[in-house]
DNA sequence: GTCTATAGTGGGATAGAC
DNA sequence: GTCTATCCCACTATAGAC
């Protein structure tokens, strides 16, 4: 047997080239990253990836799949646990949002376990135009999407749906700014030095409450439901 | 003199390749859009790039740069026509952020100056990783976010100008995801019709302004302003 | 399971005729 | 200003020795 200081096992190879190109997929996209940056970050053989992987596609998904099963899954046993605590009533919304935007940035400030790396890039994959991984992406995230809906219909039974999934679209875009965080607000605004990360998570709180139960359009007053019918159920 | 019908003169060149580019890079990317696809769109040869613009680098600021001095000009303007109309006061968020977002959503409708396109170019290029283009970006908005952002800091008095800038991050991504749109929606929703992009502006002012007003964290009721000292001025 | 060497492809850019 | 032909480079992927 060798000296394990000299060169890790395999499965630990194969961890690193994940973690090597998750960390060059944030920096520099999909595309512009290579083969070679990956191995040589991981300190790796170029061949290796195509070893582990079969292919730079079949490896941008791996990175995927590692982390995105494991936050999908925290998401539902949040919900799980919210809607056996309220024992068949309806969630509050700020129980349902916490649960699933919450649950993903406390991954995201597990800097230790890659968790800020990966998160950044998830946000950023949803509007990004690359074929196979959006296909990947809503297989991923079905499940999970459709039960928070579902426990949003039911926590604002008057709001009309359509109008819960915009908002619902809208949370992410804000979430997925709060995530990419810092690196965009410096872009415009230097004069930026409270970036806590313990502290996002209320502020993300606040504001995406505030969208989501914010009067209806089309209805000036606050709390008066006007037009915008309410779906059944 | 030639005919005009069979090949256009070399200002629509020019203008074809800007958006043959524009359109491409919203649908693969930067890196995955290659020259031979911008100039075989553009019914231009491929050596036409090169010869206009120098590089494809600075092929691609110039599609920025074409479109987001006037986008930034218009809300400007926008800005400057509310703050007439209050002769001094302090503006109400509402005017701000229709001023700001609302400009951007107009723009966005604008199908047939490629302004849908360019938006959700725009929307994902904030987040992305591309080095020269991120750079290019800050300063072409310096100005308007400047602007824009002692504007809400006056109309927002006791809120924090940390915070401030925080929900303006966050309402830039939603407002990204709400251009992204219907796409980036279909990806977990698919039983969505009620795209009419007529309603989008409405949706998301709803939204941005019920987030940006939401009580502040660590403030259980809202109005009552407890922690969170105002900050001087 | 790791490596070197290389095949094969497709990219951006340019020289030079028109 | 436009075009063809081509250069040169970097990439992914693989064959085959160890």
């Amino acid at each position: 047997m060798r000296a394990p200081t000299e060169r890790q096992s395999a499965s630990e190879t194969r961890d690193r080239i994940l973690d090597a190109a998750e960390a060059l997929f944030v920096e520099h996209g999909f595309e512009a990253t290579t083969m070679r940056m990956i191995t040589s970050r991981a300190d790796a053989n170029i061949a290796a990836v195509n070893y582990h992987f079969g292919s730079k596609d079949a490896l941008i998904q791996e990175v995927f799949k590692r982390r995105l099963t494991e936050l999908n899954r925290r998401r539902l046993a949040a919900l799980d646990r919210q809607e056996a605590e309220a024992g068949g009533a309806p969630l509050k919304p700020s129980r349902i949002v916490e649960a699933f935007f919450g649950t993903a940035l406390e991954m995201a400030a597990d800097t230790a376990h890659g968790g800020h790396t990966f998160m950044r890039l998830l946000g950023r994959t949803y509007t990004e135009p690359n074929g196979f991984v959006r296909q990947f992406l809503a297989e991923e995230y079905a499940e999970a999407v459709e039960r928070f809906l579902a426990a949003l219909y039911r926590a604002l039974p008057d709001v009309p749906r359509e109008e819960i999934l915009w908002r619902f679209h809208f949370m992410m875009g804000a979430m997925s700014y709060a995530i990419a965080g810092t690196d965009a607000l410096q872009l415009f605004a230097g004069k930026f030095d409270d970036a806590a990360p313990e502290r996002l998570l209320p502020r993300l709180m606040s504001f995406l409450l505030g969208g989501l139960r914010a009067p209806l359009p089309g209805q000036g007053v606050p709390g008066e439901n006007g037009r915008g019918a309410p779906t059944r159920q």
